[in-house]
DNA sequence: TTGAAAGCGCTAACAC
DNA sequence: GTGTTAGCGCTTTCAA
């Protein structure tokens, strides 16, 4: 690995005018000094160590993103976003699992060791011992998801909206008597939501259901024991598609039978064939503002928490049908 | 943050004295001394610096995972082991999203940046110009599945025994026209699987299918033009849950009109309810030995490639029947 | 125009 | 037993 002192060898000059050149710095040096350092640079390959450089000023250039799982769906859309705008930014982006053990050990871990210059949460909001921990270190942090807290720096899509649309998208084809499912654990955001939803079409029915587990079947199981909903909302996608299939499964026909309606896009829509309608959200800008976000707020110590006003927009893969007049 | 110089200084002791007590060095110093160290570190919350630490000492204390997309669902498998021996190991595991318009990019940089002592690639083996690009450097790296070049440090899944397996069960259950489906882009492993998975039961079919687009349907189609097999075996458990779903979308009962089994596991074979059939490979293990490796060939700078040897194992989920005698 | 020097936080060889 | 010192690679005043 070439260093500054390799290149300042080379040419015959000091370390500090070569670090200087090299930034581009407002220097004076003549063109054919300029021109050699480059050269010599260019021709040992020479990159500079950012971890010396973050040594002496302070910082890494690194932001993390702890993710509690890298089995989310909707993950690759939102880190896909934040790496082009880190990319953009000069910043190395980390995706970092939370251990299912000790959730913020890892984090607290690189903070502390002085890894990342900043973080941002992609699912949940930071809990109340995170955040003062990440106050008290002093590093900057943006979440994805707002908390409890409505004060803490949060780069959130607009749900409401989202969740509207989703209700007139179903109302507007004739359904009137619908169920809803909320994701669980339920938080501060999926109650709003929840809200939002039922402000425009009441729900007879709010059921639960988690990722995986047995979730997806104890909905089926609600469905039949109910008085047919004419439709079921969820607040995923993959909840969707995976009723969709259980559904079918079970020879209830989706959309003839029952319309499903998810939330959220990713490329698990598409594993019923040939799809589950959605309403997507977008997460890609979400994970590229949220970047942006983060690196004005290491910068200038200050930013005010936004909304991606992006508009939702139904994705119509044919699990939602009319409702016909009896 | 506090330094070793604060501690230093509120105990009346030099720096250097405080970062070998810290270290547990082999030191004689007055254990009032010690314990009067260890206290204040303690108290002011010390975290050693690692980027200073890894300046000096020319290691970072970190490895990186790259992985080609993060919508994998193996990964979530192997990073789990890879962590947990990462964590043991007392190194910092990052994963790293390789960029779709430039793959090698994000590795080689944080590389020459100097920020990981190593990396462990998930999924695809390094190509030949970043074997190079990472030998020129000296960093380090272990891949988890064999490239074309077999010197390259691996540890693999024994995928002979894994096929053999999944031939071996299907016969077992009386299958003999049965159609493999092979992932696509095929690799030099998955040719090798093929290979051996038919080698035990010769597939009268072989297809090919790639994990989203319309690589599902087409297979689907093609069971329906040819002359029914008995069985379906997948390199892919996700594929295998599509398929299980598509055909049964299609009004094709699995495993009544068709046996489906599928390759690995994840949370994901359980979403065609109950779940679909699968060789479950020891992924996990795989994680945590790759890093253990990894971190062999930092410390020593040799590594005997191996495989890991636990046995493949049938998870039964129900979609694969007996033939019955006609 | 260029260079010398200090220092980021840490470790390790060597001195007392 | 404990302190001194040098230095990892870099940036940045300040001096020449």
């Amino acid at each position: 690995m070439a260093t500054l002192r390799d290149i300042a060898k080379a040419v015959g000059v000091d370390i500090s005018t070569v670090s200087k050149v090299l930034q581009g710095a407002p220097i004076r040096v003549s063109e054919s000094r300029r021109q050699e350092i480059f050269r010599v640079a260019e021709q040992l390959n020479y990159r500079p160590n950012m971890v010396a450089r973050g040594l002496r000023l302070g910082k890494s250039g690194a932001i993390a993103m702890p993710v509690p799982s890298t089995a989310n769906y909707l993950y690759p859309e939102i880190i896909g976003g934040a790496e082009d705008a880190a990319d953009r930014l000069g910043y190395v982006l980390f995706v970092l699992k939370q251990s299912a053990v000790d959730p913020l050990g890892r984090i607290l871990n690189i903070v502390a060791q002085g890894r990342v210059d900043g973080l941002i949460f992609a699912d949940d909001a930071p809990s109340a011992e995170l955040v003062s921990a990440l106050n008290g270190r002093r590093v900057p942090f943006i979440s994805l998801n707002k908390g409890s807290d409505l004060d803490s720096h949060c780069v959130a899509l607009d749900d409401q909206a989202g969740f509207a649309l989703q209700a007139e998208y179903l109302e507007r084809l004739g359904h009137r008597r619908v169920a809803f499912v909320k994701v669980i654990p339920t938080s501060f955001t999926s109650e709003l939501c929840m809200g939002t939803f039922a402000a425009r079409l009441e729900p007879e029915w709010v059921w639960e259901c988690d990722f995986f587990g047995e979730g997806v079947l104890s909905v089926i199981e609600r469905y039949g024991a109910s008085d047919a909903p004419t439709a079921i909302a969820t607040a995923s996608v993959v909840v969707a598609a995976r009723l969709v299939q259980g559904l079918r499964e079970k020879g209830i026909r989706v959309p003839e039978d029952v319309s499903v309606i998810g939330y959220h896009d990713s490329p698990i829509a598409q594993w019923p064939l040939p799809g589950v309608t959605t309403v997507k959200m977008a997460s890609r800008e979400q994970g590229m503002r949220g970047v942006e976000a983060l690196c004005e707020l290491i910068a200038k110590g200050t930013f005010a928490g936004e909304v991606v006003s992006t508009p939702p927009e139904i994705i119509d893969r044919g699990t939602c049908a009319a409702v016909l007049p009896c």
